[in-house]
DNA sequence: CGCGACCTTGAAGAACGTCAATGGTCGTGG
DNA sequence: CCACGACCATTGACGTTCTTCAAGGTCGCG
């Protein structure tokens, strides 16, 4: 726990472990991983659309995001990342990155090698299945972005977003109160909800009139979660982890 | 390929091989597979949301699609699926089904015990590793679909999902031209790409209007494939083919 | 023939985007 | 300690896109 490089493990269990039930055995083969440690700043990407990277990055401390850029200025967000997260797991078996993965916050981040991760799996299945199903938990929440952007409104998708983060940092241990670093300027969640900032700008004024949420300095403060799951019809289902979350 | 369960074999071997390279005892194991038959009608449910399937469902012909219903008369189409998909592979490994699958058309589908699954990817890990992979498609188009929900307009989107669709049928041989039966009604299209029939209408005719597509007796015409891709965007890296559709 | 499912049309309004300007906060260097 | 600049939040005015509601119209089928 240690080392940085242990805390790259204790990460990755911390995660799997919120979707899947690890032994003895295969917590100990998770820690004998190599992985090779990297600071990034804000704003850097990690793998661009295009590349064909041969390892996979693990995200130890600091937020990442997936996007595609399309033209001009026009940029989709499909997802956050919270410590523990590999977010560009898909690599290991896609092997053109259809999209680019970057920190949003200063992060540490571990990489390891595709052929590790493909002996473990192949000599430890249910770590593999472990694997894949986060993969698959990564696919679910695509969907439910879906629904949001399909066919529901501004304040509702931007409320929905609250909550799966703070449901995600709570589950690895990032925060545990309702209060948690806002780590996104108002265009990063427009670009991830499909909308415009000033439009977001809007919709958070119509969330802090409800007395739902507050900012102050950078830190959101979640004031009243049952009503904040309800104007953002969340139900944590869909991130099938193995316990409700709070 | 006489009997309908070697047709379901074929049709899964025909599919993965548009994304994997199998070789000759990959596909005799994957001919293997017990399989049950069912035919379904049009709009019947397979797997409904909340379910705990213990086989997965293999498409042989006809059309499926995945979606899920938020409060009233609001619904989600996430993906359309063709032959040789599974498109519940999903559970697998999330033990509860988060949104419904169900049938378009009138289909023929094929059941495959999780355990016989599980078991082959285990065996055969080259076998999970396309399998893992097809589901990682799978998410790669929910992606796409997120781009242009969020950051496309009406008449963009619709195009797309008509190259999507087309590229995908001529990948299992459904098609081979650039006509294909139009299994859709502009309210299904509408929920799939978050739109109202009347907006899909309107879009269409535009579409028609210039002379991209035409629709005569439930058959879509794709009169202009090169101006349909421009006009949708369509950049098929996504898909993560073996070679690169037509 | 008549019914149901689907497509089409018009009109009005809500939701959201764009443009452009203002103000706040914070870190940095003088 | 202050001034500056960068970045971000906020505001107003105005346009566009898309939705909603309501009413035909078309087609296949029993």
């Amino acid at each position: 726990m240690s080392s940085p490089s242990h805390q790259a493990s204790e990460m990755l269990i911390r995660k799997l472990e919120s979707i899947f039930d690890l032994n003895d055995q295969e917590r100990y083969i998770i820690k004998q991983l190599p992985v090779t440690l990297r600071d990034y700043g804000p704003d850097q990407d990690v793998a661009r659309e295009g590349d064909k990277p041969s390892q996979s990055c693990l995200l130890i401390s600091g937020i990442m995001f997936r996007y595609k850029i399309i033209g001009a200025g026009r940029r989709q967000i499909f997802s956050i990342h919270t410590p523990g997260d590999i977010p560009d797991l898909q690599s290991l078996h896609l092997s053109v990155m259809d999209h680019t993965v970057a920190t949003l916050q200063p992060s540490k981040v571990a990489f390891i090698q595709h052929d590790a991760l493909r002996e473990m799996t192949v000599d430890y299945p249910r770590i593999g299945a472990a694997l894949w199903r986060d993969t698959l938990v990564d696919a679910a929440i695509f969907r439910e972005w879906m629904v949001g952007m399909g066919r529901r409104g501004a304040a509702t998708r931007i409320a929905h977003m609250f909550c799966e983060v703070l449901v995600r940092l709570r589950a690895v241990g990032v925060t545990d109160g309702y209060d948690f670093p806002l780590p996104f300027t108002q265009e990063e969640i427009g670009d991830a909800l499909g909308l415009s900032t000033v439009h977001v700008n809007r919709s958070m004024q119509l969330l802090r009139r409800e007395s739902l949420i507050a900012t102050e300095k950078r830190t959101l403060k979640v004031l009243n979660w049952e009503g904040l799951k309800e104007m953002g019809e969340f139900d944590p289902l869909y991130l099938h982890m193995k316990q409700e979350p709070a």
